[in-house]
DNA sequence: CGAGCAGTTGAGAGATGTCAAATACAGTGG
DNA sequence: CCACTGTATTTGACATCTCTCAACTGCTCG
Protein backbone atom coordinates (compact mmCIF):
# COMPACT_ATOMS: atom_id res chain seq x y z
CA UNK A 1 0.00 0.00 0.00
CA UNK A 2 1.52 3.45 -0.64
CA UNK A 3 2.29 5.80 1.60
CA UNK A 4 -0.25 8.74 1.63
CA UNK A 5 2.95 11.17 0.66
CA UNK A 6 3.55 9.11 -2.59
CA UNK A 7 -0.33 9.09 -2.73
CA UNK A 8 -0.71 12.69 -2.76
CA UNK A 9 1.76 13.43 -4.73
CA UNK A 10 0.70 10.96 -7.12
CA UNK A 11 -2.75 12.63 -6.82
CA UNK A 12 -1.17 16.20 -8.56
CA UNK A 13 1.35 14.58 -11.14
CA UNK A 14 2.07 11.30 -12.46
CA UNK A 15 4.91 9.47 -10.89
CA UNK A 16 7.26 6.63 -12.66
CA UNK A 17 7.86 3.37 -10.76
CA UNK A 18 11.12 4.44 -10.23
CA UNK A 19 9.73 7.83 -8.79
CA UNK A 20 7.54 6.41 -6.39
CA UNK A 21 10.89 3.53 -5.44
CA UNK A 22 12.98 6.36 -4.77
CA UNK A 23 10.47 8.43 -2.75
CA UNK A 24 9.89 5.21 -0.86
CA UNK A 25 13.49 4.97 0.27
CA UNK A 26 13.48 8.90 0.91
CA UNK A 27 11.44 8.18 3.94
CA UNK A 28 12.92 6.19 6.38
CA UNK A 29 13.35 8.45 9.51
CA UNK A 30 10.21 8.34 10.71
CA UNK A 31 9.41 10.12 14.68
CA UNK A 32 6.30 10.24 17.02
CA UNK A 33 4.98 12.70 18.50
CA UNK A 34 1.91 13.56 21.23
CA UNK A 35 -0.71 15.67 20.63
CA UNK A 36 -0.32 19.56 20.83
CA UNK A 37 3.49 19.43 20.28
CA UNK A 38 5.33 21.78 18.32
CA UNK A 39 7.31 20.80 15.39
CA UNK A 40 8.40 24.14 14.14
CA UNK A 41 8.72 27.42 15.90
CA UNK A 42 8.37 30.58 14.11
CA UNK A 43 11.79 31.73 13.33
CA UNK A 44 12.98 28.61 12.94
CA UNK A 45 15.22 27.24 9.87
CA UNK A 46 14.62 23.89 10.20
CA UNK A 47 17.41 21.52 8.94
CA UNK A 48 14.70 18.98 8.09
CA UNK A 49 11.55 18.22 5.27
CA UNK A 50 9.03 17.23 7.47
CA UNK A 51 5.88 14.87 6.50
CA UNK A 52 2.52 14.00 7.61
CA UNK A 53 2.18 10.16 8.15
CA UNK A 54 -0.17 9.31 10.48
CA UNK A 55 -2.59 12.28 12.11
CA UNK A 56 -3.23 15.72 11.81
CA UNK A 57 -0.85 19.12 12.13
CA UNK A 58 -1.86 22.45 11.50
CA UNK A 59 0.15 25.64 10.73
CA UNK A 60 -1.22 28.70 13.09
CA UNK A 61 0.01 31.91 15.16
CA UNK A 62 -0.43 32.94 17.88
CA UNK A 63 -1.55 36.70 18.57
CA UNK A 64 -1.00 39.08 21.83
CA UNK A 65 -4.48 38.82 22.79
CA UNK A 66 -3.74 35.00 23.49
CA UNK A 67 -5.77 33.67 21.18
CA UNK A 68 -4.26 31.45 18.37
CA UNK A 69 -5.23 31.02 14.30
CA UNK A 70 -4.65 27.70 12.76
CA UNK A 71 -4.18 28.47 8.95
CA UNK A 72 -4.16 24.98 7.60
CA UNK A 73 -4.51 21.58 8.16
CA UNK A 74 -1.60 19.05 7.80
CA UNK A 75 -3.11 15.82 6.98
CA UNK A 76 -1.21 12.47 6.36
CA UNK A 77 0.62 13.00 3.01
CA UNK A 78 1.23 16.96 3.67
CA UNK A 79 4.65 18.58 3.22
CA UNK A 80 4.87 20.79 6.00
CA UNK A 81 7.56 23.35 5.01
CA UNK A 82 9.19 23.10 1.63
CA UNK A 83 9.76 26.57 1.21
CA UNK A 84 12.15 26.79 4.02
CA UNK A 85 14.86 26.28 1.76
CA UNK A 86 14.22 29.07 -0.35
CA UNK A 87 12.29 31.44 2.47
CA UNK A 88 15.11 30.27 4.92
CA UNK A 89 13.23 30.99 8.09
CA UNK A 90 9.25 29.80 8.91
CA UNK A 91 6.89 32.42 9.43
CA UNK A 92 4.34 30.12 11.68
CA UNK A 93 4.24 27.73 14.14
CA UNK A 94 3.52 24.05 12.78
CA UNK A 95 2.18 21.36 15.60
CA UNK A 96 0.47 18.59 16.52
CA UNK A 97 -2.88 18.69 16.65
CA UNK A 98 -3.43 14.71 17.31
CA UNK A 99 -0.89 12.04 18.01
CA UNK A 100 1.54 12.23 14.58
CA UNK A 101 3.61 10.10 13.01
CA UNK A 102 6.51 12.31 11.02
CA UNK A 103 8.79 11.89 8.53
CA UNK A 104 12.36 14.15 8.39
CA UNK A 105 13.64 14.26 4.99
CA UNK A 106 16.79 16.50 5.11
CA UNK A 107 17.01 19.15 2.58
CA UNK A 108 20.12 18.19 0.98
CA UNK A 109 17.03 14.38 0.51
CA UNK A 110 14.87 16.79 -1.18
CA UNK A 111 17.73 18.51 -3.58
CA UNK A 112 18.61 15.27 -4.40
CA UNK A 113 14.87 13.83 -5.47
CA UNK A 114 14.17 17.40 -7.33
CA UNK A 115 17.49 16.93 -9.58
CA UNK A 116 16.81 13.63 -10.33
CA UNK A 117 13.25 13.60 -11.45
CA UNK A 118 11.45 16.31 -13.22
CA UNK A 119 8.15 14.85 -12.38
CA UNK A 120 9.29 14.71 -8.42
CA UNK A 121 9.97 18.40 -8.86
CA UNK A 122 6.73 18.95 -10.61
CA UNK A 123 4.74 17.13 -7.80
CA UNK A 124 5.97 19.12 -4.73
CA UNK A 125 6.09 22.16 -6.45
CA UNK A 126 2.19 21.61 -7.44
CA UNK A 127 2.01 20.35 -3.32
CA UNK A 128 3.01 23.73 -2.36
CA UNK A 129 1.06 25.23 -5.04
CA UNK A 130 -2.02 23.19 -3.88
CA UNK A 131 -1.74 24.66 0.04
CA UNK A 132 -1.29 27.90 -1.45
CA UNK A 133 -4.76 27.76 -3.33
CA UNK A 134 -6.19 26.04 0.04
CA UNK A 135 -5.13 29.45 2.25
CA UNK A 136 -7.11 31.18 -0.68
CA UNK A 137 -10.12 29.73 0.03
CA UNK A 138 -9.65 29.73 3.82
CA UNK A 139 -9.60 33.19 4.01
CA UNK A 140 -12.52 33.57 1.37
CA UNK A 141 -14.51 31.15 4.37
CA UNK A 142 -13.47 33.01 7.28
CA UNK A 143 -13.85 36.29 6.00
CA UNK A 144 -17.30 36.12 4.14
CA UNK A 145 -19.22 32.94 5.40
CA UNK A 146 -21.92 33.40 8.48
CA UNK A 147 -20.12 30.62 11.47
CA UNK A 148 -22.32 27.93 10.07
CA UNK A 149 -21.51 27.58 6.91
CA UNK A 150 -17.81 28.56 7.68
CA UNK A 151 -17.87 24.96 9.60
CA UNK A 152 -19.70 23.54 6.62
CA UNK A 153 -17.30 24.56 4.04
CA UNK A 154 -14.27 22.87 6.29
CA UNK A 155 -16.03 19.67 6.81
CA UNK A 156 -16.91 19.20 3.34
CA UNK A 157 -12.76 19.96 2.78
CA UNK A 158 -11.17 17.87 4.92
CA UNK A 159 -13.89 14.92 3.40
CA UNK A 160 -12.28 15.78 -0.18
CA UNK A 161 -8.80 15.54 1.34
CA UNK A 162 -9.15 12.33 3.20
CA UNK A 163 -10.79 11.11 0.86
CA UNK A 164 -7.74 11.96 -1.74
CA UNK A 165 -5.41 9.51 0.41
CA UNK A 166 -8.02 7.10 1.24
CA UNK A 167 -8.80 7.94 5.19
CA UNK A 168 -13.00 8.64 4.66
CA UNK A 169 -15.88 6.60 3.28
CA UNK A 170 -17.76 8.55 0.80
CA UNK A 171 -19.60 10.80 3.04
CA UNK A 172 -18.11 10.11 6.79
CA UNK A 173 -14.54 10.42 8.13
CA UNK A 174 -12.67 9.95 11.87
CA UNK A 175 -12.49 14.20 13.09
CA UNK A 176 -10.10 13.48 15.71
CA UNK A 177 -9.88 17.34 16.94
CA UNK A 178 -11.68 18.70 20.10
CA UNK A 179 -14.28 21.79 19.46
CA UNK A 180 -11.40 24.21 20.62
CA UNK A 181 -9.42 23.05 18.28
CA UNK A 182 -11.92 23.45 15.42
CA UNK A 183 -12.81 27.20 17.13
CA UNK A 184 -9.44 27.77 16.88
CA UNK A 185 -9.47 27.42 13.07
CA UNK A 186 -12.64 29.04 12.21
CA UNK A 187 -12.20 32.31 13.77
CA UNK A 188 -14.93 31.98 16.41
CA UNK A 189 -15.28 31.20 20.65
CA UNK A 190 -15.58 27.87 21.44
CA UNK A 191 -19.16 28.80 23.09
CA UNK A 192 -19.82 30.29 19.54
CA UNK A 193 -18.76 27.15 17.84
CA UNK A 194 -20.72 24.81 19.96
CA UNK A 195 -24.07 26.71 19.25
CA UNK A 196 -23.14 25.53 15.49
CA UNK A 197 -22.71 22.51 15.94
CA UNK A 198 -26.01 21.81 17.97
CA UNK A 199 -27.51 23.33 15.21
CA UNK A 200 -26.04 21.59 12.27
CA UNK A 201 -27.26 18.16 14.34
CA UNK A 202 -30.59 19.67 15.02
CA UNK A 203 -30.81 20.16 10.97
CA UNK A 204 -29.99 16.64 10.37
CA UNK A 205 -26.92 18.13 8.27
CA UNK A 206 -24.14 16.29 10.23
CA UNK A 207 -24.00 13.91 12.75
CA UNK A 208 -20.88 14.05 15.16
CA UNK A 209 -20.04 11.73 17.83
CA UNK A 210 -17.75 11.52 20.08
CA UNK A 211 -14.95 9.08 20.36
CA UNK B 1 16.25 53.31 -13.34
CA UNK B 2 15.37 49.36 -12.94
CA UNK B 3 11.56 48.33 -13.47
CA UNK B 4 9.50 47.33 -10.50
CA UNK B 5 9.58 43.51 -11.71
CA UNK B 6 13.79 43.69 -11.36
CA UNK B 7 13.94 46.08 -8.34
CA UNK B 8 11.49 42.84 -6.53
CA UNK B 9 13.61 40.23 -7.65
CA UNK B 10 16.48 41.52 -7.04
CA UNK B 11 15.10 42.48 -3.11
CA UNK B 12 14.43 38.81 -3.04
CA UNK B 13 17.24 36.95 -4.58
CA UNK B 14 20.68 38.43 -5.51
CA UNK B 15 20.65 38.73 -9.52
CA UNK B 16 23.60 39.21 -11.68
CA UNK B 17 23.82 41.96 -14.09
CA UNK B 18 23.23 39.28 -16.76
CA UNK B 19 19.71 37.95 -15.17
CA UNK B 20 18.74 41.68 -14.87
CA UNK B 21 19.99 42.37 -18.65
CA UNK B 22 18.14 38.80 -19.56
CA UNK B 23 14.71 39.93 -17.25
CA UNK B 24 14.90 43.50 -19.30
CA UNK B 25 14.74 41.93 -22.46
CA UNK B 26 12.02 39.73 -21.62
CA UNK B 27 9.52 42.54 -20.90
CA UNK B 28 8.77 43.96 -23.93
CA UNK B 29 5.20 43.08 -24.61
CA UNK B 30 3.21 45.77 -22.72
CA UNK B 31 -0.39 46.59 -22.41
CA UNK B 32 -2.57 49.55 -20.70
CA UNK B 33 -5.89 48.32 -19.24
CA UNK B 34 -8.53 50.51 -17.84
CA UNK B 35 -9.71 50.32 -14.25
CA UNK B 36 -12.45 47.35 -13.20
CA UNK B 37 -10.75 45.50 -16.13
CA UNK B 38 -10.54 41.47 -15.75
CA UNK B 39 -7.32 40.63 -16.73
CA UNK B 40 -7.48 36.72 -15.96
CA UNK B 41 -10.87 34.79 -15.48
CA UNK B 42 -11.40 31.68 -12.64
CA UNK B 43 -10.80 28.94 -15.04
CA UNK B 44 -8.78 30.40 -17.78
CA UNK B 45 -5.88 28.68 -18.38
CA UNK B 46 -3.86 31.79 -19.96
CA UNK B 47 -0.94 31.82 -22.23
CA UNK B 48 1.01 34.30 -20.69
CA UNK B 49 2.45 35.36 -17.72
CA UNK B 50 1.12 38.89 -16.22
CA UNK B 51 3.81 41.63 -14.50
CA UNK B 52 2.12 44.84 -13.34
CA UNK B 53 4.52 47.22 -14.00
CA UNK B 54 1.72 50.08 -12.65
CA UNK B 55 -1.02 50.87 -11.63
CA UNK B 56 -2.84 47.97 -8.37
CA UNK B 57 -4.58 45.20 -9.41
CA UNK B 58 -5.96 42.09 -7.55
CA UNK B 59 -7.05 38.14 -7.07
CA UNK B 60 -10.75 38.23 -6.11
CA UNK B 61 -13.62 35.96 -6.10
CA UNK B 62 -17.13 36.50 -6.44
CA UNK B 63 -19.35 34.88 -3.84
CA UNK B 64 -23.09 33.52 -4.94
CA UNK B 65 -24.63 36.74 -2.71
CA UNK B 66 -22.82 39.16 -4.94
CA UNK B 67 -19.91 40.08 -2.78
CA UNK B 68 -16.73 39.88 -3.55
CA UNK B 69 -13.58 39.08 -1.27
CA UNK B 70 -10.05 40.71 -2.51
CA UNK B 71 -7.83 38.29 -1.81
CA UNK B 72 -4.58 39.78 -2.82
CA UNK B 73 -3.36 42.99 -3.90
CA UNK B 74 -0.90 43.23 -7.13
CA UNK B 75 1.32 45.92 -6.92
CA UNK B 76 3.87 47.25 -9.50
CA UNK B 77 6.63 44.18 -9.90
CA UNK B 78 3.94 41.60 -8.88
CA UNK B 79 3.59 38.80 -11.22
CA UNK B 80 -0.01 37.38 -10.89
CA UNK B 81 -0.10 33.81 -11.81
CA UNK B 82 3.42 32.03 -11.82
CA UNK B 83 1.50 28.95 -10.62
CA UNK B 84 -0.64 28.66 -13.79
CA UNK B 85 2.02 26.62 -15.69
CA UNK B 86 1.89 23.74 -12.98
CA UNK B 87 -1.67 23.85 -11.61
CA UNK B 88 -2.76 24.47 -15.42
CA UNK B 89 -6.22 26.32 -14.35
CA UNK B 90 -6.47 29.34 -11.95
CA UNK B 91 -9.23 29.20 -9.12
CA UNK B 92 -9.82 33.08 -9.01
CA UNK B 93 -9.85 36.27 -11.00
CA UNK B 94 -7.17 38.93 -11.07
CA UNK B 95 -8.63 42.15 -12.32
CA UNK B 96 -7.24 45.70 -12.31
CA UNK B 97 -8.23 48.21 -9.96
CA UNK B 98 -6.97 51.10 -11.61
CA UNK B 99 -5.84 52.36 -14.32
CA UNK B 100 -2.52 49.33 -15.26
CA UNK B 101 0.01 48.65 -17.52
CA UNK B 102 0.82 45.11 -17.71
CA UNK B 103 3.42 43.14 -18.88
CA UNK B 104 2.70 39.78 -20.96
CA UNK B 105 5.28 37.10 -21.07
CA UNK B 106 4.44 33.95 -22.71
CA UNK B 107 5.05 30.88 -20.77
CA UNK B 108 8.07 29.55 -22.72
CA UNK B 109 9.58 32.76 -22.23
CA UNK B 110 9.59 32.15 -18.36
CA UNK B 111 10.75 28.76 -19.01
CA UNK B 112 13.68 30.13 -20.62
CA UNK B 113 14.88 32.45 -18.15
CA UNK B 114 14.55 29.04 -14.99
CA UNK B 115 16.38 27.36 -17.61
CA UNK B 116 19.00 29.79 -17.97
CA UNK B 117 19.61 31.03 -14.46
CA UNK B 118 19.52 29.51 -11.45
CA UNK B 119 19.16 32.82 -9.07
CA UNK B 120 16.14 33.66 -11.61
CA UNK B 121 14.48 30.51 -10.76
CA UNK B 122 15.20 31.16 -7.14
CA UNK B 123 14.00 34.52 -7.11
CA UNK B 124 10.90 33.92 -9.14
CA UNK B 125 9.79 31.00 -6.61
CA UNK B 126 10.60 33.45 -3.46
CA UNK B 127 8.17 35.94 -5.07
CA UNK B 128 4.96 33.14 -5.20
CA UNK B 129 6.06 31.68 -1.58
CA UNK B 130 6.18 35.56 -0.54
CA UNK B 131 2.84 35.99 -1.70
CA UNK B 132 1.61 32.51 -0.44
CA UNK B 133 3.01 34.08 2.92
CA UNK B 134 1.06 37.38 2.46
CA UNK B 135 -2.60 35.81 2.25
CA UNK B 136 -1.80 33.74 5.33
CA UNK B 137 -0.75 36.94 6.63
CA UNK B 138 -4.32 38.43 5.48
CA UNK B 139 -6.04 35.23 6.59
CA UNK B 140 -5.06 36.19 10.17
CA UNK B 141 -6.12 39.72 9.64
CA UNK B 142 -9.36 39.30 8.11
CA UNK B 143 -10.30 36.28 10.79
CA UNK B 144 -8.73 37.73 14.50
CA UNK B 145 -8.57 41.66 14.21
CA UNK B 146 -11.17 44.18 14.76
CA UNK B 147 -12.08 46.41 11.99
CA UNK B 148 -9.72 49.41 13.01
CA UNK B 149 -7.20 46.88 13.24
CA UNK B 150 -7.28 45.01 9.87
CA UNK B 151 -7.61 48.67 7.93
CA UNK B 152 -4.34 50.00 9.82
CA UNK B 153 -2.42 46.89 9.22
CA UNK B 154 -3.60 47.10 5.27
CA UNK B 155 -2.18 49.94 5.38
CA UNK B 156 1.18 49.33 6.98
CA UNK B 157 1.39 46.49 4.74
CA UNK B 158 0.86 48.87 1.63
CA UNK B 159 3.33 51.28 3.08
CA UNK B 160 6.51 48.04 3.22
CA UNK B 161 5.60 47.06 0.03
CA UNK B 162 5.25 49.68 -2.15
CA UNK B 163 8.61 51.25 -0.31
CA UNK B 164 10.74 47.81 -1.42
CA UNK B 165 9.98 49.01 -5.07
CA UNK B 166 10.36 52.69 -4.79
CA UNK B 167 6.67 54.11 -4.43
CA UNK B 168 6.37 55.26 -1.03
CA UNK B 169 8.49 58.03 1.29
CA UNK B 170 8.97 56.80 4.64
CA UNK B 171 5.41 57.72 5.97
CA UNK B 172 3.36 58.14 3.27
CA UNK B 173 2.36 56.88 -0.49
CA UNK B 174 -0.62 57.28 -2.72
CA UNK B 175 -3.20 55.19 -2.55
CA UNK B 176 -5.10 54.84 -5.52
CA UNK B 177 -8.51 52.55 -4.31
CA UNK B 178 -12.04 53.74 -3.54
CA UNK B 179 -13.45 52.85 -0.09
CA UNK B 180 -15.59 50.35 -1.78
CA UNK B 181 -12.56 48.58 -3.11
CA UNK B 182 -10.64 48.52 0.46
CA UNK B 183 -14.08 47.44 1.98
CA UNK B 184 -14.19 44.38 -0.40
CA UNK B 185 -10.79 43.83 0.41
CA UNK B 186 -11.43 43.92 4.47
CA UNK B 187 -14.04 41.67 4.41
CA UNK B 188 -16.60 44.67 5.83
CA UNK B 189 -19.38 46.75 4.08
CA UNK B 190 -18.32 50.15 2.87
CA UNK B 191 -20.66 51.36 5.64
CA UNK B 192 -18.38 50.24 8.12
CA UNK B 193 -15.26 51.15 6.41
CA UNK B 194 -15.92 54.83 6.03
CA UNK B 195 -16.83 55.27 9.80
CA UNK B 196 -13.70 53.24 10.75
CA UNK B 197 -11.72 55.70 8.30
CA UNK B 198 -13.07 58.57 10.04
CA UNK B 199 -11.90 56.90 13.36
CA UNK B 200 -8.58 56.85 12.48
CA UNK B 201 -8.19 60.09 11.20
CA UNK B 202 -9.91 61.57 14.02
CA UNK B 203 -7.78 59.86 16.16
CA UNK B 204 -4.83 61.53 14.11
CA UNK B 205 -3.68 58.05 13.44
CA UNK B 206 -3.50 58.19 9.57
CA UNK B 207 -4.21 61.17 6.78
CA UNK B 208 -6.18 60.05 3.81
CA UNK B 209 -6.49 62.56 1.06
CA UNK B 210 -9.03 62.31 -1.98
CA UNK B 211 -7.07 63.33 -5.16
C1' DC C 1 -12.57 10.77 45.48
C1' DG C 2 -10.86 15.04 43.43
C1' DA C 3 -8.84 17.67 39.57
C1' DG C 4 -9.06 19.07 35.12
C1' DC C 5 -10.68 19.35 30.53
C1' DA C 6 -14.31 18.99 26.86
C1' DG C 7 -18.74 19.92 25.96
C1' DT C 8 -23.18 22.42 26.88
C1' DT C 9 -26.44 26.15 27.91
C1' DG C 10 -28.17 30.95 29.33
C1' DA C 11 -28.17 36.09 29.62
C1' DG C 12 -26.49 40.26 28.32
C1' DA C 13 -22.83 43.26 25.79
C1' DG C 14 -20.42 44.77 21.80
C1' DA C 15 -19.21 44.88 17.00
C1' DT C 16 -20.72 44.93 12.44
C1' DG C 17 -24.43 44.71 8.92
C1' DT C 18 -28.73 46.65 6.79
C1' DC C 19 -31.49 50.16 5.16
C1' DA C 20 -32.19 54.76 4.11
C1' DA C 21 -31.00 59.35 3.03
C1' DA C 22 -28.04 63.44 2.34
C1' DT C 23 -23.88 65.57 0.41
C1' DA C 24 -20.14 66.12 -2.77
C1' DC C 25 -18.14 65.76 -7.08
C1' DA C 26 -16.96 64.50 -12.06
C1' DG C 27 -18.49 63.82 -16.50
C1' DT C 28 -22.04 64.54 -20.20
C1' DG C 29 -25.11 66.63 -23.23
C1' DG C 30 -27.68 70.65 -24.44
C1' DC D 1 -22.51 77.90 -18.97
C1' DC D 2 -25.88 74.92 -16.79
C1' DA D 3 -28.90 71.09 -15.69
C1' DC D 4 -28.56 66.19 -15.24
C1' DT D 5 -26.71 61.70 -14.05
C1' DG D 6 -24.04 58.43 -11.73
C1' DT D 7 -20.70 57.29 -8.42
C1' DA D 8 -18.19 57.99 -4.00
C1' DT D 9 -18.48 59.48 0.55
C1' DT D 10 -20.83 60.41 4.80
C1' DT D 11 -24.18 59.93 8.58
C1' DG D 12 -28.20 58.02 11.41
C1' DA D 13 -31.27 54.41 13.34
C1' DC D 14 -31.97 49.90 14.05
C1' DA D 15 -31.18 44.66 13.46
C1' DT D 16 -28.29 40.69 13.79
C1' DC D 17 -24.38 38.02 14.67
C1' DT D 18 -20.86 36.77 17.62
C1' DC D 19 -18.45 37.42 22.04
C1' DT D 20 -18.09 37.51 27.09
C1' DC D 21 -18.98 35.82 31.39
C1' DA D 22 -20.82 32.40 34.19
C1' DA D 23 -22.49 28.11 35.46
C1' DC D 24 -23.28 23.22 35.00
C1' DT D 25 -22.55 18.36 33.22
C1' DG D 26 -19.99 14.40 31.95
C1' DC D 27 -15.84 12.11 31.48
C1' DT D 28 -10.90 10.63 32.19
C1' DC D 29 -7.10 10.06 34.89
C1' DG D 30 -4.35 9.92 38.92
Amino acid sequence: MPTPFIRKLEYGAGLSDQDRQVLEQAVHDVRQFKPRHDLILEDDSPENIHVILEGFACRYKRLPDGTRQIMAYLIPGDCCDLHVPILSRIDHTIGTLTPCKVAFLPHIVIEDLMSQSRSITRALWWATLVDAGTVREWLINMSRRPADKRLAHLLCELLMRLQAVGLATENSFVLPLTQRQLADTLAMTGVHLNRIVRQLRLDGLIMLKVK
